[in-house]
DNA sequence: GAACGTTTTGCAACCGGTTGCAAATTTGCC
DNA sequence: GGCAAATTTGCAACCGGTTGCAAAACGTTC
């Protein structure tokens, strides 16, 4: 059924090495031979198996795409960035859906069956040790959205979490809010626990302003529902700051279910940015992670990695920003 | 670096040949040299290499997911299926991101390189063509969510998109609406233009209602909101039947942006239940597709095709039911 | 212990490519 | 046309596995 070199070789009068140089960039082939295989190759139909080739060159372009967030919208956009990234240069994702799964062992034991040149983790949730766990096994890998670190074990491409909480804190103070709350997405994800190490932070330099935390069980429209509809039962602050954008509007919908309005009686700032985040029903104060940014220089990284492996592990941060929408009240 | 075979038969005493057997279900070895392979592959840490062993066994357990829709929330439910329907029979999803281009040609190289053992199309978008070009390149191949024939050239698995044009119009009319629509997608997406056909065919039937039509540029919000704007301004219908739930939720928004309400004013049903369709604040009626059971039957059919590549095509259309929630009125 | 049937084993060829090397061809120059 | 240098070519070995086949080992039975 399928046809190989030998028989392009043969219709071609040559040697199954010319056959193979006339495929490989730079090889040195008469263009009188390249010609003949070209035209034997178009007449029988004839492309290289890269799988085959895999096997002498070491290089498969096929690079590991991980991830634990299927549930998310923001990671459509994610998905759709890094697979058209990847596509331009060349590059096939193969992708692998964590769903529960927190250990690496299986994903790192298949992704050397299939000899990827690279891995991406894309995922705000899992621990740094996770993506460890391939550079251990000897396989280029790039946490993107992943925990920032001064001195990384590999390499990070994200936002400084801490910061983009300290960020959130300012702009609920900066509009006059006095009773202020992080509603965090699950405890045990590292953005989480960052965005609300810096959101405190930024509050103990305002010691008037009261503030409370609560946790989230997963980013999600309802997690964050059911998480604030049970705050507006207690003593509501006056504004959230919520994990995501996701979160945000779950917590959205609750407060619009309470008879409550947005901005009026509660202020809602999410992060992300997401592409839902700015629908006009929706109109969601937030801060953007720039997303084409962070995933361009992941693949980047992932490919200078595969190119120099023992390259020094590096973090990448990308500066978020606030972005005006209509659950805030404005600046006065 | 990679450990292989000739490592591991070295290790443990024993032929290569041996070491392969002990790693291929149902092969001959006795235990006691199963043990010593065994022993010798974990010490070394070695794992098969998936891509090798394909060039004999002429199977790569590697599935083409090929899809244009990278921008519809239904679809990050979808890839969430897809991947871990294809993981739990152990095959691995190939992703290609189609963009802009619809032409088969290079999605075709391209995974015929990689040999992948079977393709599945997502989409509700691309022409019955588009997969029928794997096909006649000899690569099994299941269109899901595709166009419904009853003489298919290639797998359709999906819903009856004619069934669900009616099943729209009568529950439109059903709630004694008289001045309906529908609000489609793109005009050239077969999925568009099935749903039309039964939904006029059903009003047919009742020529005292009056029906219009348009078409949004894409299956988007933005697409969605900018049309119903548009009708708005001039004289609209008493409810739309609007080509899928993003759309929907974009009418919604231009609705509500118009100050006019929902059901009150204008009735809205969808189509696909995508998971935002339940959110309290969307709280769409709409008609549900069973994501669920189309993906479970395009992994087995795309599975069966791969045992017998002669397998005769065949059309798997799964019904779908209308989801009764919060923007059409009542039955009376 | 011999004869026989079963398992298990290793050899060697193969899957579809790549590549170092030496031989063959072409090119440039006088 | 002759010669040296440069380019192109094919051979053969290899990448990491699998598998048909014949030989070797094993287990039974008498």
């Amino acid at each position: 059924m399928a046809v190989t070199l030998r028989d392009v070789a043969k219709r071609a009068g040559v040697s199954r090495s010319a056959v193979s140089r006339t495929f490989t960039e730079g090889a040195s082939v008469s263009a009188k031979t390249r010609a003949k295989v070209e035209k034997a190759a178009i007449e029988l139909g004839y492309s290289p198996n890269a799988l085959a080739s895999s096997l002498t060159t070491g290089r498969t372009k096929l690079i590991g795409l991980v991830s634990n967030n299927f549930h998310n919208p923001l990671f459509l956009e994610v998905f759709d960035l890094f697979t058209r990234g990847l596509q331009d240069r060349g590059l096939r994702p193969l992708l692998v859906n964590l769903s529960n799964e927190t250990d690496p062992a299986n994903s790192v034991r298949m992704l050397r069956q299939y000899s990827v040149d690279g891995v991406i983790v894309a995922s705000s949730t899992l621990p740094p040790s996770f993506a460890e766990a391939f550079k251990e096994a000897g396989v280029p890998v790039v946490h993107s959205f992943g925990r920032f670190s001064t001195s990384p074990n590999v390499h990070v491409v994200g936002i400084d979490n801490v910061a983009c909480g300290r960020m959130a804190a300012e702009a609920l103070i900066a509009r006059g809010y006095t009773r202020v709350a992080f509603l965090g997405g699950p405890e045990t994800a590292t953005s989480t626990q960052d965005r609300a190490l810096g959101f405190f932070a930024a509050l103990r330099e305002h010691p008037e302003i009261e503030a409370s935390m609560s946790y989230a069980s997963t980013y999600s429209f309802d997690a964050g529902r059911v998480e604030m509809t049970k705050l507006l039962m207690a003593d509501p602050a006056e504004a959230y700051f919520c994990g995501d954008d996701v979160l945000s509007i779950g917590a959205l919908s609750a407060i619009e279910e309470a008879g409550l309005r947005c901005p009026e009686d509660i202020g809602i700032i999410g992060l992300n940015d997401m592409d839902m985040a700015r629908w006009q029903n929706i109109d969601l104060t937030t801060i953007r992670q720039p997303i084409a940014e962070i995933i361009g220089a992941s693949i980047d990284l992932v490919v200078a990695t595969i190119e120099r492996p023992d390259r020094h592990p590096e973090t990448r941060l990308f500066p978020c920003r606030v972005i005006e929408r209509g659950t805030l009240r404005p600046v006065p």
